[in-house]
DNA sequence: GCAAAGTGTGAGAGCGCTTCCACTAGACGC
DNA sequence: GCGTCTAGTGGAAGCGCTCTCACACTTTGC
């Protein structure tokens, strides 16, 4: 800093110290190391030469700070609780977005952001173009993020419907409705005449958007669709949720579970009262995600592409950010996929 | 772009905005938004007003291009197979990673190498200050990273002896041998006098420090150390050795096996050969991150404080970064936990 | 009372990069 | 032959910020 400029520590070379070696001027360097449009092959190739002697690569802040870009992307995980990154869920969607991201020099920043004051922070870092676009991961509830994202006009794809804003908002979503209906769909083919159903919370889009999909298969084949019971989408609270269900509507012979885990859940209190699966009561989860084999019996089930939607999701979010789509909210549905097993 | 500089996209506020709404300085403006040293009340005031009602925030890119700090770290993962985010190891590390830097203004920047190019890709990114500082989760062998990292001068912390350069990065680890030791010597204690074990690739320095602990129990206890069979450390892989050891030594009253999954495959063995855990056979796994209280018999294992390793790597990082350190690399080494359960 | 030290401030020089613009050659049509 | 393109180039203007430095103005010490 003070006098000699070339200290002891190695100052890494600048894109002037190429351009000097190549002997070209700093805009030709520069045009040469970013894609080399309207450059000379003599020109470039010393270029190339210089770059590669001296071992330079450009400055990020100074790149960014004038292209507005920073190659990254932030992964935003509202309010994770701690079992966030063993959620196979989450891990899931990390496999597909990083897939997605390796072919493309984009960087991956993870956002986690505790409930209450971080989530200021979150927005905070996200309005100032820290990152290019952001993928929220919304597995809950959203206290409000989605519409302050929309407002804040940084590209940005949700993975899963978000709870507000959905109309403005860009998403990948697998269509739980028609999944849930799907689901509800093979118990009354086999023959299944008094089916109940353990829904999620009834604040996350894709537990409302299930017990939807089972009204509408309940109606479409003449059945009553009073035995509802909601869960909170683990193994305990199906396990609750059944206890409760089968407390008030014995007579069961189907349920249609919202997620593999309360199925789980379910499964022991079957067993526990004694009623056979599938034969006395068949049982259909939901997700696929890894439990859903493991159970005894394996479950029938409606698989979740996680990976697939992270893929798309990661995918929409570059197009926004080259500027590539019309401007205009997009969205993605994905069909969901029965997958059959022993419980129904 | 075009004519008018203020265009649709609401061009957000710069520090000369805030500078001039607050009647001050654009210097005495950036003092005060930085920790305020030398900044009267009254200009402080101003310029707190004037941030808040222009909504600014600063632009990192400018701030890292004059500061030369990105306030952010990388966790680098080399060479990560598909499984890296479900493994529970790695969740437990980015757990304990975000627990530390949410108190710290700093982001997490996830760097995965695919084996082959995207490793110069990874050292490319962190050559030129990406980020302030980089976590290396080398679980496996390092193909040089350590080497190349410690020539980098950029504040670098390893989660795991690394494999070189040990001596001259930091690094934060669990004392294997210790921990290996302490679980022989479960086995001498109850009275086992033919003790094998199951080791770990050899590639890594986990594992052969584990073996190195064996060895020295075994030798303390004046037992014969020559029933050695490697694993992968996964479930088949513990599954093939244990054949072959029981195959080689079918005396073995007691095994000792480097992972709590190639446990898991030893069980099934032993299973299967008719022996009874831990009456005919005493096994110990190592790690205790899940799989261990869910086998048959749950396994008598030594647990890796991973969460707490990787807070301790974290803060040890940023230290560096901080310029806290003496500038040499230091290290941490955290004692191991044996945890009984019924397998030995 | 006056030198010495401390406090608050603004001007301005960069940080390393991209990109607009003006300019020179050579290629091309007529 | 002359205008008209186009390709290739360098000069120079920033991008938004921090921080040194010089300067004015207080406070302190003796």
């Amino acid at each position: 800093m003070n006098g000699t400029r070339r200290d002891t520590t190695s100052t890494s070379p600048t894109l002037d110290e190429v351009a000097r070696v190549a002997g070209v001027s700093r805009a030709t360097a520069s045009r040469a190391i970013n894609g080399g449009q309207r450059v000379s092959p003599r020109a470039q190739s010393s270029v190339d030469a210089a770059v590669r002697s001296l071992g330079y690569v450009p400055n990020p802040a100074a790149r960014s700070l004038v292209t507005r870009r920073t190659d990254s992307i932030a992964v935003v995980v509202p309010e994770p609780d701690d079992r966030v990154f063993s959620d196979p869920f989450f891990a899931g969607t990390l496999r597909g977005v990083t897939r997605v991201l390796s072919d493309s020099d984009m960087q991956l920043v993870l956002l986690l952001a505790r409930p209450g004051a971080s989530t200021a922070r979150t927005l905070r870092y996200l309005t100032n173009r820290h990152v290019d676009g952001a993928l929220v991961v919304s597995h809950h509830r959203d206290d409000g993020l989605a519409d302050q994202l929309a407002r804040l006009d940084l590209p940005c794809v949700f993975g899963g419907r978000p709870w507000s804003a959905g109309d403005r908002v860009a998403y990948v979503d697998v269509d739980n409705t028609a999944g849930e209906r799907m689901a509800t769909e093979v118990l009354v083919e086999r023959g299944c005449r008094r089916i109940g159903t353990i829904a999620g919370p009834t604040d996350m889009t894709a537990a409302e958007d299930r017990l939807d999909g089972w009204r509408q298969a309940m109606s479409a084949a003449g059945l009553a669709d009073d035995a509802v019971v909601h869960g909170d989408f683990t193994e305990a609270g199906g396990q609750r949720a059944a206890e409760e269900l089968f407390a008030r509507h014995p007579d069961l012979d189907g349920i249609v579970v919202a997620s593999d885990l309360m199925a789980s859940g379910a499964l022991k209190v079957l067993s526990a009262l004694g009623r056979r699966v599938p034969d006395d009561v068949a049982v259909v989860g939901y997700d696929d995600l890894g439990v859903a084999e493991r159970t005894t019996p394996p479950l029938t089930t409606v698989r979740q592409p996680v990976e697939e939607m992270a893929e798309r999701a990661t995918r929409l979010l570059l197009e926004q950010v080259d500027g590539r789509t019309g401007g205009h909210a997009m969205r993605v549905i994905i069909p969901p996929l029965l997958v059959r097993r022993d419980s129904a």
